[in-house]
RNA sequence: CGGGGCGUAGCUCAGCCUGGAAGAGCGCCUGGUUUGGGUCCAGGAGGCCGGAGGUUCAAAUCCUCUCGCCCCGACCA
């Protein structure tokens, strides 16, 4: 078995840790809860910043940059929202030798800064929207922390944009919403659920947030991203006014959003198994790699050479190949590697198969099990085909896990059993009172992941109280 | 912040109880051997035993203090 990994369903968390350890992903670094993410990961983590990105422009937003450092002033603007953040602040209260006059929070998030921005930034109606993105890093000092799930210091995007209307802000907020839902689903080939938050678990300073909810294989569940209607209250906290067409002047609608290193935690609890990780091919850094086998030098250089012969063909097509041609390690010890490493395909490729035109080819999902001999005629035009039908099978199985563990339940008795027991997404209608929503975390520590956006079937009484329901939300135990 | 665990070779750790020449496995370097699922053999490099103080003829080991990290609970993307 996986040397140095414990199995999923003997130490789930442990698991987590080590495929990150094996995969090379990242590690601890010597500050608490900060992490190194390794080149490998790092690489994970640009491709989806290059999906995300493009869909990001594709909405007609640009990309700039803001400062690390907030002015306590700035941030203490906005009531609600520097109460939901103060406690998890890092604060620079020194520089150049000597104590600030005014001490420096180093960004939880960038509301503060950008909106006191914008505000300079709008006189008129037509200077509206400003739809902008950042790439950044922020620091939120958390209690607990564990690797891409929840770190001192994470990287993300923030997206914030100011609007004329209403009606703009939540249509933006909706349209982020469904990015990151294609996002997620499409490149991360992580189902999820879409909706809005309940008010305890609403963004700080935010009217509603509203995320995309995914379900890990242990069942409990992580929210991989949220998007922020803020309505005025930053507007009116940073000044963001306009004149707006009838002459008056207007506070200008927010909006806020964001999705961080977390997807990458996300992809690993959905996907991986108990070798190691397992990447969707639209992602995976190396989307195929081919281990020769050989004995003598003689093999070894004609095998070399047609093993780069499929990837030059491969990579002509746009797929990402590796040939792994280290002549110090034995075949066994590659497959063990890149299997560990979530490499989406493996052909092995000997004398005998030089000598039949073909390679051994795995699936990394499909494990030894699929393993099947491939012509190497047509053999890189295959492997589009290949990689997308392994996305889907991912695809494919987490929304499988999630559909067989969603319950709808009506009593808090079988609430209280599912949600301390085998862990579900749980179905269930509530009154819409944070003393019924408290009361349910009290006594399993689950909470309202989110209230999904569909409209049927809603009607029906509290899970908790009986009283009169009209929301049905997913209840989940959560990362 | 509470509870638990751990700091000794690059990594995982043994040694500590009962003080007396710093060890193992893996990894790394050299050479050979091997190569269709983690080759084998030989040789080699590598250490302020987390830090400070104390006890002692003698401390990785005992005592005091300190710093840090990991795991489990209360807060959060």
């Amino acid at each position: 078995m996986a040397r140095g990994l414990v199995k999923r369903n003997e130490d789930y968390s442990r698991w987590y840790s080590d495929v990150i350890r094996e995969a090379e992903l990242a590690e601890h670094a010597p500050v608490k809860g900060c992490m190194i993410i390794r080149p490998y990961g790092f690489a994970i983590w640009e491709a989806i910043q290059r999906a995300l990105d493009d869909m990001i422009k594709e909405t007609g937003h640009v990309n700039a940059y803001f400062p690390l450092m907030i002015p306590e002033s700035l941030l203490k603007k906005e009531a609600e929202h520097v109460e939901g953040f103060s406690p998890e602040c890092a604060v620079i209260t020194h520089g150049g030798g000597r104590k600030l006059e005014e001490p420096l929070y180093v960004r939880p998030t960038s509301e503060a800064i950008i909106c006191s921005t914008y505000a300079k930034w709008m006189s008129s109606w037509r200077d509206l929207p400003i739809l902008i993105n950042q790439w950044a890093n922020v620091v939120r000092w958390e209690m607990r922390t564990r690797l891409f799930l929840r770190t001192t210091e994470f990287l993300w995007q923030e997206g914030h944009t100011a609007h004329e209307t209403e009606k703009e802000a939540v249509e933006e907020v909706l349209r982020m919403l469904e990015v990151y839902r294609r996002l997620s689903e499409e490149w991360l080939a992580m189902p999820v659920i879409t909706g809005v938050k309940s008010r305890s678990e609403t963004f700080a300073g935010a009217i509603n947030t509203y995320a995309i909810e995914a379900m890990m294989q242990d069942r409990r569940a992580l929210q991989a991203g949220t998007s922020h209607f803020l309505g005025q209250n930053f507007a009116r906290a940073y000044d963001m006014q306009f004149q707006g067409r009838g002459g008056a002047l207007e506070y200008a609608w927010s909006t806020s959003w964001g999705v961080s290193t977390r997807l990458i935690g996300g992809l690993i609890m959905c996907h991986s198994d108990d070798q190691g990780l397992v990447l969707p091919p639209k992602l995976a850094p190396h989307q195929a790699v081919i281990v020769p086998i050989y004995r003598t030098d003689d093999d070894r250089a004609a095998l070399l050479e047609a093993a780069n012969g499929i990837a030059a063909e491969a990579r002509a097509l746009g797929v990402r190949i590796k040939v792994d041609d280290r002549d110090h390690l034995k075949p066994g010890a590659k497959f063990f590697e890149w299997e560990k490493k979530g490499v989406p395909v493996r052909m092995e490729i000997g004398p005998r198969d030089l000598e039949s035109k073909q390679v051994v080819l795995v699936r990394r999902d499909l494990g030894k099990a699929g393993k099947e001999f491939a012509p190497m005629e047509g053999l890189a035009a295959r492997l589009p085909g290949i990689f997308a039908e392994m996305q889907q099978a991912l695809f494919d199985q987490a929304l499988a896990n999630r559909r067989d563990h969603t319950i709808d339940i009506d009593s808090f008795d079988g609430m209280r059993e599912v949600l301390n027991g085998d862990l579900a997404f749980v179905n269930a209608c509530w009154c819409g009172s944070e003393k019924c929503e408290a009361l349910v975390k009290k006594e399993t520590t689950a909470t309202i992941r989110v209230i999904p956006d569909s409209g049927e079937n809603n009607e029906g009484v509290c899970v908790v109280c009986g009283e009169a329901a009209t929301r049905k939300p997913v209840w989940a135990r959560a990362y």
